[in-house]
RNA sequence: GGGCGCUUAACUCAGCGGUAGAGUGCCAUCUUCACACGGUGGAAGUCAUAGGUUCGAAUCCUAUAGCGCCCACCA
């Protein structure tokens, strides 16, 4: 039979199938819709991962938060696209290029440049798409058919679009000044690409002669070295202790030149000595205050820190040799006044932790200012919502903040700057296509800018440029602005506030608005099980393909998605996603029990899954549960948790509370379906118990209710649901995939009050009973009779539901008694009834005291609270009308309680 | 130097003004014809500390302690 399931749920197999299913079926591609197209518009881009990446914790989560959102949105109708690609991320792949040409004894120098940049393209060819064969095995829903590279043609015209504009509108210049600079990396880096760290070092003190008298100055440094290309030494205005020298000069210490004094606010009276040294070419403050007072400046490193030939009888030595030799000089010619330990604000670079230089070049930079003003104004004023909304302050913060952002690269791969100069008259000619001539002087040697663009310029530029900008393309017009975007805090400001300041400023004027997109989900990091932060250097990093292979996608998902609570850290235990492996196999189990009885049903002539099939419009579901009839107490009882757990799950999907549906979820397959629905129905699905007619029912009931389930769940665990669907179907299904059938939606009409309050006095009973032969030590095999003393509601509630009752609790035999049961050996009481096992075996005193006395304290603490609450005025005054009720409903049951429980320890003889 | 977050059951975490929750683990028990990746029952928490606001605080405010993160050109 198609519908059969294998005996084992191995998710290995059936995840690898479908996987490639949905590639194959290309199911997920969007084709660009016709002008009149209605369908609402659900776009998401992937944040696209590094070519060299390989996929860790943080993709997977990030991964999956999307892939349900998205999966959602799909099941729901909207035209839902998910648009991938991969970034030729600059640095990280020249790097690692570099180190495999490194192995082979050879160098990107050797190569040359154009050779360089074939062999990247050969390396990209060959590993680049390795993070993608990842992505497909955890059954990202993404559109494969759009894939894009950031270097790809297209893309790559986009962005010198991009950069001639900016320049056009000045918001490009170029120019010399000081910038974080990587002398391993050897280029210019980003203020962001630097990471910032306190370490121990020392404050050195150098004493500066006065040229032509005795006195000295004394100046403070970090970095002894760089005063080798001091050109000043500054002293504050206000400073009376230097008011005798202003106009001085002082002599530098090993170089012997002269340098003057000079009077800035940059020299802070209260800090040191009061005066400091000035080096233009080696600091960002000395090298305004250079440009503030006119003075050389003298660059004593050469572009991999080693001193060079300004930097005199040092030159060739390392800066930090240098150091040692300097201070070394300093001490023995009696220069130094003194040394102390000092802890040192250090910056490194993000990518080689190579501690940084502030070194003098050439740049190219956008001027942000006017940017980030509008980027700023779009988050005020709502056109981008963040959430967890505390992302936005961090925003605001940084972006009023903002520097200039040094955008060229001296690298080899990456996007060329778009940048000619002329040889004969200098001029620098900015173009989107490779110039013939110089626009000045006609020279026709125009040599390219050697440089190439920050990766994150080209990102910066993807919601639009992904779609075709800057030709005025339909898909720009359909999908722009994206709707969402999901990524790590850790791209914050290294993408996504640069996503705004361009999107909005290339975009203004769009008629759906400029924004690249409008909601913004910030995730938290995976973290290991002890919460610490996952790194190769503590080997504490879990390799998801490693957990997929262990548990299966689908339960690794589900972990994640289970842990997902906005704004704070997910500490990944591979224990949880053991639970979740269970609860996968839960649902199979269940679906082999629907199947195995529908398969008795067939047999028998009774009902198929054919019949089921007829009771949808043209065999496909639709959003609310077909073919369903609420004819026992249980039946409506299920259907109205169903609706409200679908209600639940909408809410939470709608606020990014992955965890909060995905536990919805659980909770409903497990604690509810399951453990009581499923029992419940066993004996209608017997010939032998049921009519022909309730068999059918019984049937028609499980399957449309767990079909329905099945696409609720499809969301967070996609393989599972995709297989066991398509079991319902026979094999069958008029839809390619439950990714394509409807997501339930919320219908006021399926919930039930009563029934849920109904179950709820039953369920309680129950456990009462279960309670009590546990306590009792009953044997399990063994039924027993039970005795029930209630209202005539609950009794015939529970009239109703004998055999149910009997069934699950194990009764023998469930009879109605006219007086209470309080005092009578194995009875329990609760505020809607009292219910007692009747069993002769001798009941273990002490231990019921013990249980009883307990029970009874906590029973009293309570309404004493109640009682002292009640009896305040100002409680009653105050409080909402529903607690004041509520809480006297529930002090009344509560006296009734402590009676019934007094009057049972009372009968065992507990010393009251 | 600024800014932000965390501290709840043995562990990992939810909850964030109206009677303390989940998963795992633990204890007992059961191989009953979907599932031992299971069923049933149970034990387990002065919600970091000290004040305050409130009729009422794990939940809001303030301070303290511990842990963590982000941003920053003070020698």
């Amino acid at each position: 039979m198609a519908h059969e399931l294998s005996k084992a749920y191995e998710p290995g197999a059936i995840e690898a199938r479908w996987a490639q299913y949905w590639i194959d079926q290309k199911l997920f591609a969007v084709a660009t819709p016709p002008a009149d197209s209605t369908q609402p518009v659900f776009t998401l881009l992937l944040p696209p991962p590094n070519v060299t990446g390989r996929l860790h914790m943080g993709h997977m989560l990030n991964q999956t938060e999307m892939d349900i959102i998205v999966r959602w949105h799909r099941m729901r109708g909207f035209l839902t696209l998910w648009l991938p690609g991969t970034d030729h991320a600059g640095i990280a792949t020249q790097m690692m290029v570099e180190r495999q040409l490194a192995t082979e004894g050879t160098s990107r120098q050797q190569l040359g440049r154009e050779a360089f940049i074939q062999r990247v393209w050969d390396w990209k060819k060959h590993y680049g798409g390795a993070i993608f064969d990842q992505m497909k095995r955890l059954g990202a829903s993404v559109d494969w058919e759009r894939q894009y590279f950031t270097m790809d043609e297209g893309l790559s015209r986009a962005v010198r679009e991009a950069f001639v504009q900016l320049y056009e509108e000045d918001l490009i210049y170029r120019g010399k000044y000081i910038v974080n600079w990587c002398p391993r990396c050897i280029t210019a880096i980003s203020d962001l690409e630097v990471v910032h760290e306190d370490v121990p070092g020392k404050l050195y003190q150098v004493r500066y002669p006065v040229v032509g008298t005795d006195d000295s100055l004394v100046v403070a440094t970090t970095r002894p070295e760089t005063m080798l290309g001091d050109t000043a030494v500054a002293v504050n205005e206000k400073d009376e202790r230097y008011r005798h020298l202003h106009g001085k000069r002082v002599r530098l210490p090993l170089m012997g030149r002269d340098l003057p004094i000079i009077l800035d606010d940059l020299a802070n009276p209260e800090f040191g000595t009061g005066a400091v040294k000035i080096t233009p070419a080696h600091d960002p403050n000395d090298f305004q205050a250079g440009l503030r007072h006119l003075l050389p400046q003298i660059d004593v490193m050469d572009e991999t820190a080693r001193m060079n030939e300004n930097a005199g009888p040092y030159a060739g030595l390392d800066r930090f040799q240098a150091r040692e030799k300097i201070l070394a000089d300093l001490r023995q010619q009696g220069f130094l006044e003194s040394e102390r330990d000092y802890v040192v604000p250090l910056g490194k670079c993000d990518r080689c932790k190579t501690v940084v230089e502030p070194r003098l070049s050439t740049q190219w930079f956008i001027k942000v200012a006017p940017l980030a003003e509008r980027a700023i104004e779009a988050v005020e004023k709502g056109e981008i919502r963040f959430t967890p909304e505390n992302y936005a302050k961090t925003y605001f913060e940084w972006m009023r903040n903002i520097h200039d952002w040094c955008i060229s690269r001296q690298l080899w791969w990456g996007h060329r700057i778009p940048a000619w100069r002329c040889p004969e008259c200098k001029t620098i000619v900015v173009a989107r296509e490779t110039p013939a001539r110089c626009t000045n002087c006609s020279g026709s040697a125009l040599e390219q800018d050697p440089d190439v663009l920050d990766t994150w310029f080209s990102s910066g530029l993807l919601p639009f440029t992904a779609l075709g900008w800057p030709e005025k393309t339909r898909d720009l017009e359909v999908f722009y602005p994206t709707t969402l975007l999901i990524t790590g805090f850790d791209i914050l400001f290294f993408w996504v506030a640069r996503m705004i300041m361009l999107g909005c400023h290339f975009m203004a004027g769009n008629a759906k608005g400029s924004v690249p997109f409008t909601e913004v989900y910030i995730h938290a990091l995976v973290r290991d099980s002890e919460r610490k932060k996952m790194s190769k250097t503590k080997g504490n990093v879990l390799d998801p393909i490693e957990i997929i292979e262990q548990y299966g996608t689908d339960a690794t998902r589900f972990t994640l998605a289970a842990m997902a609570a906005p704004g704070t850290d997910i500490a990944f235990n591979p224990d949880r996603t053991d639970g979740y492996r269970a609860f996968a196999n839960k649902i199979w189990n269940a679906a082999r029990f629907i199947f195995m009885n529908v398969d008795r049903a067939q047999q028998a002539g009774i009902w198929s899954l054919d019949d089921f099939r007829k009771v949808l419009p043209g065999g496909k579901p639709t959003a609310s549960v077909r073919g369903f009839q609420a004819v026992t107490l249980e039946d409506r009882w299920i259907l109205s948790r169903f609706n409200s757990t679908t209600q639940e799950v909408q809410q939470a999907l709608e606020d990014y509370r992955f965890h909060e549906a995905a536990n919805q979820v659980y909770d409903f397959f497990w604690g509810q379906f399951c453990d009581w629905y499923i029992e419940l129905i066993k004996p209608r699905l017997s010939l032998g118990d049921s009519s022909a007619g309730a068999v059918r029912t019984a049937c028609q009931n499980l399957v449309s209710l767990f079909e329905a389930a099945l696409r609720l769940l499809h969301p967070f665990m996609p393989f599972i649901t995709e297989e066991i669907w398509h079991a319902v179907y026979d094999g069958k299904p008029a839809l390619l995939s439950v990714a394509l059938a409807a997501f339930p939606a919320p219908d006021p009409a399926q919930s039930d009050v009563d029934a849920e309050t109904g179950m709820a006095i039953l369920q309680d009973l129950i456990v009462s009973v279960r309670t009590l032969r546990a306590d009792l030590k009953v044997e399990p095999r063994e039924r027993v009779p039970v005795q029930v003393f209630a209202n005539t509601e609950v009794r015939s509630l529970v009239e109703q539901n004998r055999g149910a009752v009997e069934r699950m609790a194990n009764a023998e035999k469930v009879t109605f008694v006219e007086a209470s049961l309080a005092k009578l050996p194995g009875a329990r009481s609760t505020a809607r009834f009292e219910v007692r096992v009747v069993y002769e075996k001798k009941i273990d005193a002490a231990a019921e005291c013990q249980r009883l006395q307990k029970e009874l304290e906590r029973s009293e603490k309570e309404l004493e609270n109640a009682e002292r609450q009640l009896g305040n005025t100002q409680f009653l005054s105050k409080a909402p009308p529903q607690v004041i009720d509520g809480l006297r409903q529930r002090s009344q049951e509560l006296t009734v309680l402590r009676e019934k429980m007094r009057t049972a320890m009372k009968e065992l003889g507990c010393g009251v």
